[in-house]
DNA sequence: TGTGCCGGGGC
DNA sequence: GCCCCGGCACA
């Protein structure tokens, strides 16, 4: 994957609908399989069994399977030329989620600026860019897409003026609202905008249950969080003090939350101090003192904004608030996508940094036991179900859902913690003894098969047990 | 009575 | 682990 896919990829809709596309599809050829009789197949993970199978469905080895022509339909609407991953759907479903990763890797990273705040914060804009070495055009950056945004990996805000880095204070701490993110003042379409944050929703959420990354959950701070909008008049508020000039470098910058760290930091505290303008119609809440005085002075004083003369009466005119940005996450934590088959919702919101496949994401260390925990529970949401003929011997472990993200563990290790999970939830599902599950609907092999045709009945049927091809 | 499949046992 | 079967519950 080179940059240049990066750079050219956008993540959409149609590459989180490849991954749910590519799982759903691997399962219809599974039971297309199924159906067309009683082939014997081997199971595999990802898309390149459901290719396989379609060797013995179909008589042609380059015979498209459902699976890939979707995969492939869905490379034409949007997903360009990558085709070198092959058939299979991990690779497939993997793709988006490595963008961000490696964006982060692009020696000339670039922030995604809001275009739609044009004009005075120009200089601010280059000036944040000059400090950082960003020499390329800042309109070669602007096409891309509002949920694929790249930042410089590694900000250095020392040597900075104070006046940028309180800007990066500011984006830092505003970061959490998707207010700032997309102003109604833009006089671009606020649509692309909305649509941005639901699209890294889907896309985190899907990549969720296709790649081998996970998220680390721990972090609930991770100032990423995009947001839907919350309340309209928190939003009018936040807007409409968010057009002043002092705006710019609020809003400017904010996109960059995208992506900013690999592995957030956490913020320790909860409560954020913010200083609201105190000026009469005018409730402009900004996140640093500076920032608020430099909007009463320039605003409400009408001195110049330049000057860094201050008498200090601009501290009549603003207040500090406190504004619990836990709040906020648990405001954005009911639209967690979970799986009905969760015990319990993930407590706390995905961050778009999910979006990023790391390693060391998966590796969380055992007092983070917890992210793994949320793995497991928000993987399956999209669930391909591969069972086998032969599932009912062995291990149980080979009989149960797996998502496509999740890796397969043997049999044999049932210390993990998505088995951990099973384990905690299986007594209650399980039945009491001495009770007996009701009996299917379906047709069983012996019915479908007959007796003269034992041998094409699933193996469980054979052994009197319960039917593993004909379950209800 | 036929069927599905649990539980148990032999190898 | 693979395979078989007695026996129970249900339609």
């Amino acid at each position: 994957m080179d940059s240049r896919y990066i750079l050219e990829k956008p993540l959409t809709g149609p590459r989180v609908g490849a991954a749910d596309f590519s799982c759903r599809s691997g399962r219809t050829v599974l039971h297309t399989a199924e159906k067309s009789g009683p082939v014997p197949y081997k199971h595999a993970m990802d898309g390149g069994a459901a290719a396989a199978r379609s060797d013995k469905v179909s008589p042609k080895r380059n015979g498209v399977s459902p699976g890939v022509r979707i995969l492939q339909d869905v490379e034409k609407n949007g997903l360009g030329d990558h085709r070198d991953t092959g058939y299979t759907g991990i690779l497939k479903r993997a793709s988006p989620t490595h963008c961000p990763g490696i964006n982060r890797q692009l020696p000339c990273g670039f922030m995604h600026l809001d275009i739609r705040n044009p004009g005075k914060q120009a200089d601010l804009v280059n000036s944040f860019r000059a400090t950082q070495g960003l020499n390329a055009p800042l309109t070669e950056k602007q096409p891309l897409p509002s949920t694929h945004i790249p930042v410089p990996r590694n900000r250095n805000p020392s040597g900075h003026a104070d006046k940028e880095v309180m800007a990066a204070t500011v984006l830092t701490s505003l970061s959490t609202s998707p207010l700032v993110l997309y102003p109604s003042s833009a006089p671009t379409v606020p649509e692309p905008a909305s649509r941005g944050w639901k699209e890294v929703l889907s896309a985190s959420y899907s990549s969720s249950t296709s790649g081998n990354w996970s998220w680390d959950a721990s972090d609930q701070s991770v100032p990423s969080t995009p947001s839907p909008p919350l309340s309209n008049d928190t939003n009018k508020n936040f807007l409409l003090s968010s057009q002043g000039d002092d705006v710019n470098e609020d809003v400017t910058e904010s996109p960059h939350f995208m992506f900013e760290d690999p592995i957030p930091r956490k913020r320790k505290n909860s409560m954020k101090v913010m200083f609201k303008c105190l000026w009469k119609n005018c409730e402009k809440v900004l996140s640093t003192s500076s920032g608020i005085q430099r909007h009463v002075r320039t605003v409400h004083l009408g001195r110049n904004s330049d000057s860094d003369y201050s008498d200090g009466e601009e501290d009549f005119y603003y207040s500090e608030i406190e504004v619990n940005m836990d709040s906020l996450s648990e405001g954005l934590s009911s639209l967690t996508p979970t799986s009905p088959t969760t015990a319990a919702p993930p407590p706390v919101f995905p961050p778009p940094l999910a979006d990023v496949p790391h390693s060391e994401h998966i590796s969380v260390s055992a007092s983070q036991s917890h992210a793994p925990t949320l793995l497991s529970q928000s993987a399956p949401s999209t669930l391909c179900h591969i069972r086998t003929d032969h599932a009912y011997q062995g291990p149980v472990t080979h009989v149960r859902t797996v998502s496509i993200g999740e890796k397969r563990q043997p049999a044999s290790n049932t210390h993990a913690t998505v088995n951990k999970n099973h384990a905690l939830i299986t007594p209650a599902a399980k039945s009491a003894p001495g009770t007996r599950k009701p009996r299917g609907e379906a047709k069983k092999c012996r019915k479908v098969y007959g007796m003269e045709k034992r041998d094409m009945w699933c193996t469980a049927c054979r052994w009197k047990k319960a039917c593993q091809r004909f379950t209800d």
